[in-house]
RNA sequence: GGGCCUGUAGCAUAACCUGGAUGCCAGCAAAAACUGGCCAAAAAGUGCAACCGGCUUCGGACCGGUUGAUCAGGGUUCGAAUCCCUGCAGGCUCACCA
């Protein structure tokens, strides 16, 4: 495809010495390229109208032109639409699911959720995994291994006060006997503290107290803590498969948190850390623009960047990637200039390929979500709401036996919260308004699958089983007018808007393009008929909405969303 | 107070990295073309909401129409939502929390 813009280029270049930039005209009507002309105007002192008239009628045609035409300062470049329809749709139906991907190589780890283990996973989180998952996908699209890492931070004061709390008013409740998912029951007594404490200041010590423990391998508290954890990793597990994530490895910071330190002494005795008045051991950042960051306190423990040196030394180990992606929300842009700062200084050779994937904040209308108060949107709630939405729309339109209604609405339903905050550029903040709720019409999954289980309807009405063969035979002419060449036009931007995405992390840009081409897709539906028309018709109809049918597919899959035949 | 980020209609979002106009009105059954008039470096796409309209039709979770926006000021430029400066507003952050 990228050779009809060269074509263009060359004609071009025979008559103008300055590099040559083509754009496309804001409405197809225009033209298929546009060559604006203000640039040359200094140069030649004349109006760019004017420029722009005299060059197109100097201009040799090229093959794949049908017409070239000078409009106020542009020349407009009208591709031969046929051959145009012919090349685009014979690459869709040749490539078949690989259309768009890409062949780079190289190895990518993604780091996500990494949450903490006493508390479940929230709104926030939930646009951690979708994210994580998605460029995991758009980036396998591209040709790269990636390798979906997680990280529990399983260890730490915050993981005691939920132990203090349960060890004081548990009364040896189990997940089961309360009648709650695992992680929900850790974060209730997550929050209990947080209530008793406010009363009770001593639990804070305790809590200390229970840290200490825990580091000195108290065997009592050793326990309490697996039995806890445990019911923390089993619930968030149900939640990742709701959301339809999956790790290709798990790190648990109690496992190697204590390695961290050695990479710090170490590093003190090369001289490339300092020791502060009180002995806090110091990564010296002031002459890099950085404030200073302590490394490891004075009494030898480690704080949580000690830990992210020595995992970024385990994770180049394990994988021996390129570029490892940090998927971690924006309030700690800081913390991460700081990390691969110092990782740069004690020599860590892959420092420059580490990247903090920053996304924005979620808030309520009320303000901040926070775990301590409540006040937090739940992921698994959340889940469920939707899908109770959607089965409800469903059941609005159709009668269905229970197991399909629950296929059904478990798709749509979650189609509907993946995009609504996958379609956000990342690194937007944005307002979630739980009374609004999220819609199932205008931009939204379900309307990109609704769009895609309609031209699934149309095919199957068609009776024809094998609609990519009649493309040999049909006349792709009939495509070229207005709506069908629009959409034509946007089913060949689809691999380089999915370059787009997988250069800028941008799962986004996906979801942009889904809804254009599910606008595009069913302007011309409204005001054209398929299968009731005649067969040289018909056909090259069918086969452009098969193709539709098939990049909507594959550009929801980017988004972890499935694609229906029938909703 | 310092650093980073963000300001687009009632709300939300795209275009921003890489700066870009092909207009408006009338006539014709008519989008385009055509004819006549106007302007002379004219100008922002989409969704929700609101209002008007479209199903005996290949699926109305749809489609068409109306209303409405670049935070303020300056600079660079033939041309700025886009680049630069100042101001204002908001978010995050400046832990021996994670």
């Amino acid at each position: 495809m990228a050779n009809f813009r060269e074509e263009i280029k060359k004609a071009l270049k025979k008559h103008i010495k300055s590099p040559i930039t083509l754009e496309i005209p804001p409405d197809p009507k225009l033209g298929d390229y546009a060559f604006p002309c203000f640039s040359l105007a200094k140069e030649l002192k004349k109006s760019p109208a004017q420029i722009a008239k005299e060059i197109s009628e100097k201009l040799e045609k090229p093959k794949c032109i049908r017409e070239i035409k000078a409009e106020g300062p542009y020349i407009n470049f009208f591709l031969d639409k046929t051959q145009f329809s012919k090349t685009v749709i014979h690459e869709i139906i040749t490539k078949k699911n690989t259309y768009g991907s890409g062949k780079e190589k190289s190895k990518t780890a993604i780091e996500f959720p990494a949450p903490n283990t006493n508390k479940p996973l929230h709104l926030g989180h939930a646009r951690n995994m979708l994210l994580g998952e998605s460029i995991s996908r758009i980036l396998e699209f591209s040709g790269n291994k990636v390798y979906r890492v997680n990280l529990n931070n399983d260890r730490g004061i915050h993981i005691c006060k939920s132990m203090v709390a349960y060890s004081k008013y548990g009364n040896n409740e189990t997940p089961e006997s309360a009648g709650l998912k695992p992680d929900h029951f850790i974060g209730k007594y997550y929050v209990l503290f947080s209530e008793k404490a406010e009363k009770i200041p001593k639990l804070e010590e305790e809590a200390a107290e229970m840290l200490r423990k825990w580091e000195s391998g108290d065997k009592k508290t050793i326990k309490l803590w697996k039995k806890m954890n445990t019911w923390a990793l089993e619930g968030f597990s149900q939640t990742y498969r709701e959301f339809g994530i999956k790790h290709d490895k798990v790190y648990n910071e109690s496992e190697y948190y204590s390695k961290g330190k050695d990479i710090v002494l170490d590093c003190l005795k090369k001289g490339h850390f300092t020791k502060d008045e009180k002995g806090n051991i110091v990564a010296p950042l002031e002459k890099h623009g950085l404030p200073d960051k302590i490394l490891l306190r004075a009494d030898t423990t480690s704080v949580y960047i000690t830990q992210d040196i020595a995992l970024a030394k385990i994770k180049q180990n394990d994988f021996n990637m390129d570029k490892s992606i940090y998927v971690v929300g924006s309030e700690q842009n800081l913390h991460f200039r700081q990390l691969f700062r110092i990782l740069e200084i004690i020599g860590f050779s892959q420092a420059g390929s580490c990247f903090h994937l920053s996304y924005g904040m979620i808030s309520l209308p009320e303000g901040k979500m926070k775990s301590r108060q409540g006040t937090v949107v739940d992921a698994d709630d959340i889940a469920l709401k939707m899908k109770a939405l959607a089965e409800q729309e469903i059941k609005k339109r159709h009668n269905l036996g229970k197991e399909e209604l629950k296929s059904r609405s478990e798709k749509i339903g979650m189609a509907a919260l993946k995009f609504f905050i996958l379609k956000y550029e990342p690194t937007k903040d944005f307002v979630f308004n739980p009374k609004e709720s999220i819609s199932f019409e205008g931009e939204t999954g379900p309307y990109v699958q609704y769009t895609h289980a309609r031209i699934c309807s149309i095919i199957r009405k068609s009776g024809i089983k094998d609609i990519e063969s009649l493309a040999e035979k049909s006349d792709f002419s009939f495509l070229s007018s207005g709506q069908e060449s629009a959409i034509i036009s946007l089913l060949s931007r689809y691999p380089s808007k999915l370059k787009e995405a997988a250069s800028s992390y941008k799962p986004s840009a996906v979801a942009r393009y889904l809804l254009d081409l599910s606008q595009a897709f069913n302007e011309f539906y409204h005001s054209k008929q398929i299968l009731k028309e005649k067969q040289e018709t018909r056909n090259p109809r069918l086969i452009l909405a098969l193709c539709v049918k098939n990049i909507l597919s594959s550009g929801l899959k980017l988004l972890g969303i499935d694609a229906p035949d029938k909703m």
